[in-house]
DNA sequence: ATTGACTGGTAATCTGCGTTACCGTATCAA
DNA sequence: TTGATACGGTAACGCAGATTACCAGTCAAT
């Protein structure tokens, strides 16, 4: 009996996987308002009576959607951050798993919509954003005002010179990728660009000698 | 005749300015798809019949609206920024206008919508973009390369080094405002930040001596 | 003053889509 | 095996909103 339970819920659980990952692609190109659940229907078969069973609504298809992806998202970049001695080398490392993010299509689909429906669901944008960039410039802070205590740079506000760190990598590029203007950055270049960056930041902050 | 002729002209363009406003509010308060042509003629009276005649579709009143909207906020960003003799001051000027210009409710909006609908209309997004932030960029750019010209910083590729500065200026804070998150910071907040800012930016460029 | 064209308003049309009602079928306990 | 329960599918409902047809008032020129 548990055995059958069990493949039931696997089953269950396979169909919401197939849902989310079809509705990302239908509402991250087309937006919500302009995304239909009989889209998402037509991707994987089966009928919009399930959708509803499972989400309640075309708004709580959304903001699962929006939240799971988001946490898939970001959770690896503040998770996995590795502190290495060395401040260079902890921020390029940083710096480097940020741009793979922003690179992606997937970041590039939920920040859209997150934008495009922020004045309705502004509890949805606020999560979205202490979950995400927030959270990682509060650990990029960590670093800094550590590296500060040392005397290794100088910053007053920590929290502030790391978003300032980040809006160096992300420069205008990142809007000309959510603008859909331009190819994301391959590997190589992103390394470039990480230590170039990082370059620029480390510079400015330094403590004079 | 051409005084009668020329009071009805008046009339078109006051008439086509309101509808311009009122949809304005509309469109990017709520976004494109979820605004509808009634709540834009609900605000100022009249009849939808004249939307159509004078925009041909939804569409094209939207277009309008990005098109109008974006030359405005962006013009006098680049066609009134004045060339100082310090590039501190150059740079210190450009910061507190640029700050000022994306704390503003209109560009917000602007900026949302332009996001939601890219992958619908990539022109649109492609205009709004190469006439408002790459041109401000730019703009930059050109003074950067004139100061590396005269050795007072070293930069390999000001366009980047442009980027990154407007990228300096945005942080996060930006994101935080799109996402009204935020409250927008009032003219002093804007002063200290630009200089903390053009300091972090100017540090990081600095030729070494 | 009259005619003719045009601007602007009301109200219908038509489509697309979120949501739900209803029915067949498969699963599981007894 | 059988009855009950719940799940999935089809097809309809209802609504909202873009677009348009048609009508009335208005202004200019003769």
């Amino acid at each position: 009996m548990s055995q059958a339970v069990k493949s039931r819920r696997a089953d269950q659980d396979a169909r919401r996987t197939a849902i989310l990952d079809a509705a990302a692609e239908v509402f991250f190109e087309q937006g919500y308002a302009a995304a239909s659940i009989d889209a998402v229907i037509e991707r994987i078969g089966g009928s919009k009576r399930n959708i509803y069973s499972m989400f309640g609504s075309k708004e709580g298809l959304f903001i699962a959607l929006v939240t799971e992806n988001a946490r898939r998202l970001f959770d690896p970049l503040v998770n996995e951050g590795t502190v290495h001695k060395d401040l260079r080398e902890t921020l390029t490392d940083f710096a480097i798993r940020l741009l793979h993010l922003f690179m992606s299509r997937r970041m590039a689909g939920v920040y859209r919509v997150v934008v495009s429906e922020a004045a309705r669901l502004p509890d949805l944008a606020a999560s979205f954003y202490r979950n995400g960039p927030d959270l990682a410039a509060s650990w990029v802070a960590d670093i800094l005002a550590q590296a500060c205590a040392r005397g290794e740079i100088q910053v007053d506000d920590p929290k502030l010179a790391a978003q300032r760190f980040m809006g160096i990598l992300r420069g205008n590029l990142y809007m000309e990728i959510v603008l859909d203007l331009s190819r994301p950055m391959d590997s190589a270049e992103i390394d470039n660009t990480a230590r170039s960056a990082v370059d620029l930041f480390l510079n400015g902050v330094k403590t004079k000698s």
